[in-house]
DNA sequence: AGGTGTGAAATCTTTCACAGCA
DNA sequence: TGCTGTGAAAGATTTCACACCT
């Protein structure tokens, strides 16, 4: 049970200026590839697992819910990592994709709220197994302060700015109601974390240097309604064809 | 707490083609703007508990993270609702968009899979407030089928066809592991459903007229990695300005 | 003045289609 | 022969900037 990748149909400016780093090609990376190169990684992963040593761009992009024409774009962004006439080796492939996405340094994660949601995200598998252990738990309730989930101990949330900073925590998500989580978040920001994952419906403000994604699971139910409420008013589609596939976080356009 | 947009950068194609329905502009919408109406349909009813009456594309715009032109582009699709000089009515915007946004039906949601996510989801409140209640609940497990959450009985997912067809479910989640998802939405498609979000981090196969939007937290976080690896890279941002503010499961970019 | 609605320009993404290496 | 890498075309989205109503 993964959960929501910003629904995201936007993004202001592609990665943007990374200022002319220094030798690497460096390329700019637009913004749609990187979440899509977030799927890749995942695929080779289970590809791995089955044995398999190579892939075709056709088969990767297959499994992975995209054309193969956008897939080999995405990963021209990278270098050259096929084999012409062959495919890609999985295994070099995940390697460069991991430290792409950067994989290879050890993410910390903090978590703020535990209440509902946030608890489920604390024992969520595909975290840990993802690479991103959640290593810290705050909230502001007593009666959660000091119990262990997942082997971790909740912590209130005053001691959020020391432990983030101490610990080196890297991503922050708030799982907080929306009253509470701009004042995380400038916690959060004090404890020196610059990526946060925001569950709670409200826009945070940060300073310019902190990148925020939300994740709002009400929006995505309204773009279902809307198709919904659209497919009433005519369709007539011959119940015909079969084979669709979803696409990331956005809609399966029924052609 | 909310949940996730589909991070969705991507979104093949606008809602295409509407079949000429009939008589009203029905203008075609792009996609993009979909998920925003969704958020400006939020900050209208805040605005509206706040009693404020009437507002500029400025001010509206503010509040859900975008600049006044893209608010007012997306809005000039549903027609001319503001009044020059003057603003939006906040009252007849709200109801405007939700007739846009399907919520003037009834949606009923069904959700499969109440483990730890699941659970979650199921008791999120955000979703009732915002006029999506779970009205039907699914799992395999013999520990949970037969328990209450929330007051709805978990049912075995055997029931799915049988009861989103007669309770006119409209919108199906599925919260269950990867392995077990493609036949649980086998089953809400068998049940009629057109629309589903999954949390499962697999790709479904559904037929043309189903629409999956897909929600997948650890491309989130990726994403956030990847971003994390790239300030290491080189800024050299003089920690200046402040006032920056999210976007929409998009990045903010660090321009 | 003040603020909406909207062509037209600028950007970003996706798709085509094919040259070129294995 | 097979499949990658990639210019160039096509599309979608965002941003400008300004005419036009109140």
């Amino acid at each position: 049970m993964s959960l929501p990748p910003a629904t995201g149909p936007d993004g202001p400016a592609a990665v943007a200026d990374a200022p002319s780093d220094g030798d690497r090609p460096v390329r700019p990376v637009p913004e749609a590839t990187v979440s899509r190169l977030a799927v890749y990684l995942r695929v080779l992963g289970e590809l791995r697992e089955a044995g398999v040593e190579t892939v075709s761009s056709e088969e990767l992009a297959g499994a992975s819910g995209v054309n193969s024409a956008k897939l080999r774009k995405d990963l021209s962004y990278l270098g050259s990592y096929g084999v012409r006439g062959v495919g890609y080796d999985v295994a070099s492939l995940q390697g460069r994709l991991q430290g792409e996405l950067g994989m290879d340094h050890r993410q910390a994660v903090a978590l703020v709220g535990v209440g509902n949601l946030g608890h489920a995200l604390a024992g969520y598998a595909g975290f840990a197994g993802r690479g991103f252990p959640v290593s810290a738990l705050f909230d502001v309730d007593d009666d959660l302060v000091g119990i262990d989930i997942n082997g971790i101990r909740v912590r209130h949330v005053r001691d959020i700015p020391e432990v983030c900073a101490g610990g080196g925590v890297t991503i922050g998500m708030i799982a907080t109601p929306g009253p509470a989580a701009q004042a995380v978040c400038d916690l959060l920001v004090q404890g020196g974390v610059q990526s946060i994952l925001n569950f709670a419906p409200v826009l945070l403000q940060v300073p310019e240097d902190v990148e925020v994604r939300k994740v709002d699971l009400s929006v995505e139910l309204q773009v279902l309604a809307f198709h919904v409420a659209r497919r009433h008013g005519a369709d007539g589609q011959a119940p015909g064809a079969r084979a669709g596939s979803e696409t990331n976080g956005s809609v399966v356009s029924p052609r």
